[in-house]
DNA sequence: TGGATATAATTGATATATCAAATAATTACC
DNA sequence: GGTAATTATTTGATATATCAATTATATCCA
């Protein structure tokens, strides 16, 4: 019963030490962003016409969550958003200058912590990881 | 550099997977209750000494997050609060008649959401997991 | 066409996360 | 014994999570 000999404590105890090392790390580069309001600039960088539902979706967060996050975004100069030309329910998003040289600095800081964490892992390992989280959220679903 | 490619990635998706399907398990037998709140019920139920800081730890939480959860497992009836006997800065916390009820209502809903989650991982997978997931964590401390 | 449905995003309410600062009690130490 | 340092918790401010309800636009289809 008790909760700490599980897996998915294991599971939580791991995410949650790599998101605050990750946003340690980015702090000490820039503070005023956090990993999430990177990882929407990112997923924007590479698909510059993704929607506020995609971003929620790929994010595993909820539609007003993403609202809020977005407009707080904009306020700090790193987004811009319009009204989208071909459906006016929804929004365009783009990256501002300030995001893109946010995001251009930050870049090296990601994959360093990204490599960090996975330290002394093998490709094999990592594999493995995937294959089996890839079963509990099958079996969740 | 997307974000969807890394492990991090697949990681938070099965503990958010589960969670969300934890909290459906549990809200068709009682609503009114989240996932984290038994938890805190389930450690005092096999620790009944814990302080709140020791909660705090256990559930990867601040300690600012774990003074509003009690507060409301307290409003809710679940728990009661008293100034402990020996230190006056700690609460002796206590799960009430109604939070044992609880407690026992949703343990066996616990245990089969555990089960599902895992279905068709081998136990030796389960160890790969859980050896993999700490090196993470070691990493990122 | 026009009315029902569906979709994208927002808003409101409440709870939780996080950080910094403040309280209050305990312990350490000279 | 009295002051400094430490510890446990709270409070405040701001951001995010979650659910339900709402708004505005788009699509479906008889």
């Amino acid at each position: 019963m008790d909760p700490q000999q599980t897996v998915f404590y294991r599971i939580e105890k791991a995410i949650k030490s790599y998101r605050q090392f990750a946003q340690q790390q980015i702090a000490a580069v820039q503070s005023g962003i956090t990993v999430d309001q990177l990882l929407i600039l990112g997923l924007l960088d590479a698909e510059p016409d993704l929607a506020q539902k995609d971003l929620a979706k790929m994010l595993f967060k909820d539609h007003a969550s993403i609202t809020r996050m977005i407009e707080l975004l904009v306020k700090r100069g790193h987004l811009l958003r319009s009204v989208h030309p071909e459906d006016r329910r929804k929004f365009k998003l783009a990256i501002s200058t300030q995001g893109q040289q946010t995001l251009a600095q930050l870049k090296p800081t990601i994959l360093r912590n990204r490599a960090h964490a996975l330290q002394g892992i093998a490709p094999a390992e990592l594999q493995q990881l995937t294959h089996i989280l890839n079963k509990i959220i099958n079996n969740c679903d």
